[in-house]
DNA sequence: ATGTAC
């Protein structure tokens, strides 16, 4: 991709993020951003620094993905850091225009004195990935039948239609936005998630966020209807079940071992959010802050850019319930994982053990420790990547570091990383999937459904199986619509901010609507 | 991303 073909992608993206400032204004401020791009601090090793109007924003990637990024990610990165007080604002090279704030965004305050900000975290809150190993080797799924078998199955258990209703009625909605997997009723916890039950959710990034429940009484009711009957559904647009091969990278093959990944394995990624629960959240507190902005007389050049202080009333209202919404989305990834397991034992017989690897978020705002302090690290489409040794990791994963689970596209290849101890100069934070090239629109009027289908490999012996009778309804998720993963992978990789463990394969795809 | 918003 030229230059001029990532400024017509952002000058059309315009559309999205509407402006009170007019047009011939916003031209000028790219072009002076344009003459500050210029002047980057290059500090070698896919990492460069730009000096924007409002301060410092690093970015993480090779010379090709950098040079593709047009100037709207940059205006939007000097409107973010018009947030008083920022501390670190990065981009990862999966980076690409958003609401208020580009999907690739780390953005770090001081716990004590900072900033929280809606249109940073994003809409779908705690959205995020989960992977688990089965017993298969890709010669067990090879036969389209046996994928075409298993697709229905898992499709009776996962309801993939926006209207659809959960599979599960005993569930208890404000027990596990409360205590996240551990206010699921125990038969839900399967030993078939892992050879040890005890074991199962301490594999994963985080079993339970604790909150101040009180703040649960500001949910209107029909939220807590809409919400119990989503879990353990798969929502659309970029979300999806995949099934797909490993290849273990050579060098990390003691870690690949330790985590009981083999050459050859089918794995099943999983991809879902936090659905209507985090939306509403997104939606509602949205208008708090902006009447907090008011008040104080604070404007921004882009009114889908909100925030307040962490230490007022908008700020803890907006913390506690979004963090309701992270214990939403990893217990609706964990019943997704439920449903597909027993589509596996439909198929493959009631004695399929299906351990999960790992569960772990990119859009959410989370208080860590860092230099000894304590921040509040905003992660919009970003992924943490904690060192091997981190006191962070999940229990089974203190020695190695944990894995850090990075989607492609549905025609290409996902992957699984481990982070690396100088990944600290970003926060320990990488990509979180490739990242699009093209809106949804623009995508939809520029790629073909033949196109798509040949990059699927449709009516090859490769083809890549997809729950939908015609790839139409889904073409602004073809491959078209994003950056090439490869490009992304190197660019975090060269950054020594992760290492490639394993690259993942797709056979079979189950997309929403 | 979202029973796609006012």
């Amino acid at each position: 991709m030229n230059e001029n073909d990532s400024l017509i992608f952002n000058m059309s993206d315009r559309a999205d993020t509407p402006s009170r400032i007019p047009f011939v204004v916003q031209v000028v401020v790219i072009q002076i951003v344009k003459e500050l791009m210029d002047l980057y601090t290059d500090h070698g090793n896919n990492h460069k620094e730009i000096p924007l109007p409002a301060g410092r924003l690093h970015v993480f990637a090779n010379d090709e993905i950098f040079a593709s990024l047009g100037a709207k990610v940059y205006d939007m990165a000097d409107n973010n850091l018009r947030i008083p007080g920022n501390i670190h604002m990065s981009y990862t090279p999966d980076a690409h225009v958003g609401i208020g704030t580009c999907i690739g965004t780390t953005a770090v305050w001081d716990m004590a004195d900072g900033y929280v900000s809606p249109s940073i975290v994003g809409s779908d809150i705690g959205c995020g990935m989960r992977v688990h190993l089965t017993p298969l080797s890709k010669e067990d799924i090879l036969d389209k039948k046996v994928r075409r078998e298993l697709i229905r199955a898992v499709e009776k258990m996962v309801p993939v239609n926006n209207r659809s209703a959960s599979t599960y009625q005993d569930i208890d909605l404000e027990k596990v936005v409360t205590h996240g997997l551990k206010g699921l009723p125990q038969q839900y916890i399967p030993d078939a998630y892992t050879p040890n039950r005890k074991t199962s959710i301490s594999h994963v990034e985080n079993a339970q966020f604790t909150f101040d429940t009180d703040y649960l009484e500001y949910i209107q009711s029909p939220q807590w209807g809409r919400g119990k009957k989503q879990i353990g559904t798969l929502g659309g647009g970029n979300h999806f079940i995949e099934f797909q091969v490993i290849e273990i990278e050579e060098e990390q093959r003691e870690i690949a071992d330790k985590w009981g990944m083999k050459d050859g394995q089918v794995v099943v990624m999983i991809h879902s959010g936090s659905r209507a629960w985090g939306a509403m959240m997104g939606r509602e507190y949205k208008k708090d802050f902006e009447i907090w902005m008011s008040k104080k007389g604070i404007g921004t050049r882009d009114p889908n850019l909100v925030f307040a202080p962490i230490n007022t009333d908008e700020g803890q209202r907006y913390l506690n319930l979004m963090y309701s919404a992270l214990n939403y989305a990893v217990i609706n990834r964990h019943m997704i994982a439920y449903g597909v397991l027993e589509g596996m034992k439909e198929v493959f017989g009631s004695k399929v053990e299906m351990p999960v690897l790992y569960d772990l978020m990119h859009n959410y705002a989370l208080e860590e420790k860092h230099d000894g302090k304590s921040r509040l690290v905003h992660r919009k489409g970003t992924t943490r990547a904690l060192p091997p040794g981190h006191s962070l990791n999940a229990t089974p994963y203190q020695e190695t570091g944990h894995p850090v689970l990075i989607p492609g596209s549905m025609g290409t290849a996902s992957y699984i990383l481990v982070g690396q101890s100088e990944g600290v100069k970003n926060y320990y934070s990488v990509c979180h999937g490739a990242g699009r090239i093209r809106s949804r629109r623009a995508t939809k009027e520029q790629v073909t459904v033949d196109e798509f289908s040949s990059s699927m490999k449709v009516g090859t012996d490769e083809e890549i199986l997809v729950n939908h009778r015609s790839l139409q309804t889904i073409l602004d998720e073809s491959p078209q619509a994003y950056k090439d993963v490869d490009q992304i992978i190197d660019s975090v990789v060269g950054a020594n901010l992760a290492t490639v463990v394993a690259r993942c394969r797709p056979l079979a795809v189950i997309k929403g609507v």
